[in-house]
DNA sequence: TCGTGTTTGTGATAACGCTCACAAGCTCGT
DNA sequence: ACGAGCTTGTGAGCGTTATCACAAACACGA
């Protein structure tokens, strides 16, 4: 078990799991958690938690539960958050200013150390104690900076091309914010984040369930009327 | 078949399809779009894209392919997108705003119609069109503007809170920027949408090929110095 | 030392999702 | 009318993920 390859839904849930611990690490005193009030915390069922960190290892105690510290720890290595990784942000428009001054990636492991794009209102610009710089600067910055991940928020239009000079750049890792497929070589991971996908799955459930809600209303009036 | 519920998995994709597919209606003047086009635009195997469309009915032409508009139409109609979704942004902050002023929601099929706050240094302010209310009036608005969904924009601490606001306003869609868990009841349909998380993500696939590369290099130099 | 109560770690199994492969069905040219 | 060439729609098989259920292991008090 300990040698088997992490499943990817596992290494998407260590994420909160790390938080949930982090959080009870300053706000509780308990030194130790149990799966069943760490899979509370975490918002997912106790037997998922158990299996996710046995993962990892054994590092639980039976009878007793997990130490918070050791877990803490065991979590942020496995996750590779030991170390520092420096961002490339590109794109700083009304988005990218609100990531750029945001505080909570340093607490997480993540430095933006480097702005960066292509409109002259833009470069030159200070944000989040960064200059903003010139994208054609980028692979001269990352290769100095050791600069790991690249974060676009350009518009869609954009992304393609700059997710090619990241990927030029040798950066491995991209986190895309704008709504538009990259296509990138097989050894660079891309993630997503798109809000507007999000509302519309959102939208789906909601329209479905107000759906039954009428369906249900006119039945009741077809009753009704039967009756009547 | 038609009348399956149609997979959690399924629905994720569908507005990445509606995309493609307006993509596809304004730059080409392809009338259809075989499986396989879409599925190079979308990013998807091919197969998947057929069975995905298969869900909502035999909307596809054999030998011919699907009828762009037709599929954009029926899409758009199973997300619910015919009609406008109003939402409520609560918390305006650095990332509030961003969503405050963006453009793309309204392309989609929502409209941001009201934003909140408790700081009284933003409440009156402006932004995107809308003045920033109380959250105080949250319940009241819901219900006169008719509000669908909810989003959170505060710090991690206040989201629960907010989300408990949401739910006794009778808003049963939500989506959460904050990096916390939040509970509410079976009924309320919650999706999150957390950066750090996704960055952690990236970070261990990142630090496992570097830690094999790493290890490469250690077995190449133990072998140099076995042969030498 | 032993029994009781608790909690982990993990096989077993069920649910879900992905991909393949191919028959069914369409268009079009002859 | 018919065959060639495509493309869809879907059953079947397989891999992944979730959940259950329980033996193994620990703490603690008598
Ligand atoms: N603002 C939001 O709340 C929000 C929400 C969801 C999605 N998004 C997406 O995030 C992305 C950014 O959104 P925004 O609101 O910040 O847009 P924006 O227009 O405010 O900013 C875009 C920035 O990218 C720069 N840019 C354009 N082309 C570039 C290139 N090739 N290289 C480098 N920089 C380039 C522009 O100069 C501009 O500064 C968009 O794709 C948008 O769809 C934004
Ligand atoms: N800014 C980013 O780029 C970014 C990135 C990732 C995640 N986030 C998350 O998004 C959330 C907002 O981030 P931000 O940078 O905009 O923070 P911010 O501090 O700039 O803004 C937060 C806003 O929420 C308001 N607020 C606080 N408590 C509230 C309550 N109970 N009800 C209503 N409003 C309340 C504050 O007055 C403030 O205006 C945070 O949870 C943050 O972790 C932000």
């Amino acid at each position: 078990m300990r040698n088997r390859p992490i499943p990817e839904a596992t290494v998407a849930r260590l994420p909160i799991y790390l938080r949930s611990l982090l959080d009870m690490a300053e706000t509780t005193g308990e030194l130790t958690v149990s799966s069943e009030e760490l899979a509370r915390r975490a918002g997912v069922n106790a037997a998922k938690v158990r299996k996710d960190l046995s993962y990892l290892g054994s590092y639980g105690t039976r009878g007793v539960g997990y130490d918070v510290e050791y877990l803490l720890y065991q979590i942020t290595r496995e996750l590779g958050l030991t170390q520092d990784w420096p961002a490339a942000l590109v794109g700083i428009g009304n988005l990218g200013r609100a990531l750029a001054s945001y505080k909570g990636f340093s607490e997480r492991g993540f430095r933006i150390s480097a702005l960066f794009d292509v409109s002259d209102d833009v470069v030159g610009t200070e944000t989040g104690g960064l200059t903003v710089r010139h994208l054609d600067e980028l692979k001269e910055v990352v290769a100095e900076d050791n600069i790991c991940i690249g974060i676009i928020s350009t518009p869609p239009n954009s992304a393609q091309e700059v997710a090619e000079r990241f990927v030029d750049a040798g950066v491995k890792s991209i986190l895309n914010f704008a709504p538009s497929v990259v296509n990138v070589p097989p050894d660079v991971n891309v993630r997503k984040v798109d809000l507007s996908i999000e509302l519309q799955i959102l939208s789906f459930y909601q329209q479905r369930t107000q759906a039954i809600a009428t369906a249900r209303e006119a039945n009741r009036r077809l009753g009704a009327q039967g009756q009547g």
